[in-house]
DNA sequence: CCAAACCATGCTCATATGAGCAAATCGCTG
DNA sequence: CAGCGATTTGCTCATATGAGCATGGTTTGG
């Protein structure tokens, strides 16, 4: 009970000497001698109350980050560079959020890139659409994977490497091409082709990769766009699959969960992305907490850009 | 568009700027190094990011104030002193806090008092339960108006002025007569009564005056003491009556709202309150904006202390 | 097109602050 | 109650910071 009396009198005189420094702008001279304290004494409480979080500063802006997060992401993971957005109260502004930073840490890449290679999905999309016209001059974007739809319906992902190239004053080189064939010699008959080919190739010399990854679930992209059934999903599932990168789908160590369909699914593999001097791998929400560990574990990036939450879930356990 | 575009890029420099500073502690000029930036720059953005309230600086703690709004109420009303807290998510945290806030001030208040002239209610009885024992030494504590029940139950006029009193190892000096009288003339025996004529005489000339004020409505301590009925309080209300000080019921500018019932109540009148040297006021709660907004216009405290919404409501308009 | 007001920038200098260290005080234990 | 370790206190000094001012660029109004 005196103990507790005591700690309150303590915790009584830092909240008084926080209060007269932070809100009245006294000077720790000016305190010291209101309180008859010594003006080291008020530091020294000061700096007690910053520790104890009695002091509570905190920077309140959407475009703010999580510096302390990042750190230990790049310490834990190797990674060159880590975005931590703070959390939201929505998904869909986490996403907004982590998308901007995205397109910041693009628009400040160095040196800029000549080359761009891209994959899609709603997330890089999202990404697209917070890039300011400008962001670079003359920037080639590459498809790096094939799309969920040859045509242009927004969303896809011709449309996306149209838009982020446009608003660098560059142009797009698309993949004529779906996700996943369903022969495997159809796919290598595409691959074949000059044009593809080419595409293929000028994404594997990119100077820097920007991709996400998806959930293995029957909302899936891939499942809405025929290329897997619901059974597909369960199968992939039931052998360990968490998602997919570059519409591959792996396991919880970065390893492809069935070879077959992997062969059946065009565009660049996963090495290439590890062996990437620049691969940005953008990634928010709950759901992606799994397949975003394997990214990171696998060395698959060298930048991630993410939402708090996924950053405290990357950081769990050991 | 393009205004946007330059105060977007200005927030997030500033941003960038403050999460340096505040989350990774490096001094103006290593930041200045980093971003390119002269150390003055620097110091410019970072006070901006006060100003702008990108950077929030809070101290969170049940004891904390709100120095800003003690001083506007001090100078708006000509207090002597004015203490506020900050609001919490519950009635009865505000009251605790209040309470303790009271307590303190009480503890805090030099000279010593000799003798504290007290009144009741529930503000009061929660002020006395947050003294620490021995928060002064041998104070009188007398009572100045009639409780609600002569006996020593809990909660009533007398175990309050007794508890105060003990705590300070001093002795209480009780009012033995209830707060409202039916008849004129049994109001006067009572008064004309040696030990009584005493108390009242006492409490006149204490030191210090430390007391509440009651709303009026039905679920006032007169009305569940039978002191006054429904009726009563509705004809009260009807006739402008916004609470009651010491028993008294006033209108919102402080005027006795029925002298005849005034003349009937038992105690101190306003005017000793509003002579003293240090009247303590403590009030805390919504439904009490009304008769607090009384209390301090009619200068009936030196002192006041009260929970950040009531300071705001006080504050309101002209 | 020029002037004038305004704002942003960088400077000097006085002041406020934190690090590191010695002295003092406190609280144990024998 | 002496002795010792641990904590607290106050100091010096180097550094970080903010106020006030002069300068240069930019917008606005004649």
């Amino acid at each position: 009970m005196c103990m507790t009396r005591v700690a309150a009198d303590k915790d009584l005189l830092i909240v008084r000497v926080a209060e007269l420094y932070y809100e009245e702008g006294k000077t720790q001279d000016e305190i010291g001698a209101l309180l008859d304290l010594s003006r080291f004494k008020v530091g020294r409480l000061l700096a007690q109350a910053r520790t104890d979080g009695i002091v509570r500063i905190e920077i309140v802006h959407p475009r703010a980050r999580r510096l302390g997060l990042e750190r230990e992401l790049r310490e834990r993971y190797g990674l060159a560079e880590a975005v931590v957005v703070p959390a939201s109260n929505s998904a869909e502004e986490d996403l907004r959020r982590v998308a901007q930073a995205a397109a910041d840490q693009l628009t400040m890449l160095r040196p800029v890139p000549r080359t761009l290679a891209v994959s899609w999905g709603r997330t890089l999309t999202a990404v697209a659409s917070n890039l300011d016209d400008g962001w670079a001059r003359g920037v080639t974007v590459v498809q790096m994977n094939g799309g969920v739809s040859v045509n242009r319906r927004p969303g896809g992902a011709a449309p996306l490497a149209t838009a982020i190239a446009k608003r660098a004053a560059g142009h797009a080189v698309l993949l004529p091409s779906p996700a996943i064939l369903d022969r495997l010699e159809t796919k290598q008959a595409i691959e074949a082709d000059r044009t593809v080919a080419g595409v293929l190739d000028q994404a594997a010399n990119a100077d820097a990769y920007l991709f996400t990854a998806g959930v293995c679930d029957n909302t899936s992209a891939h499942v809405e766009n025929g290329y897997l059934t619901n059974d597909d999903v369960d199968e992939l599932t039931r052998r360990g699959a968490v998602g997919d990168v570059l519409g591959r789908y792996v396991d919880a160590d970065g390893n492809i969960v069935d070879p077959e369909l992997d062969s059946r699914t065009l565009g660049l593999g996963l090495d290439r992305l590890r062996d990437a001097d620049v691969a940005i791998f953008v990634t928010a929400g709950g759901a992606k907490h799994d397949i975003a560990r394997t990214v990171v574990r696998a060395n698959l990036c060298t930048t991630l850009v993410t939402d708090e939450d996924t950053a405290r879930a990357l950081l769990e356990e050991v």
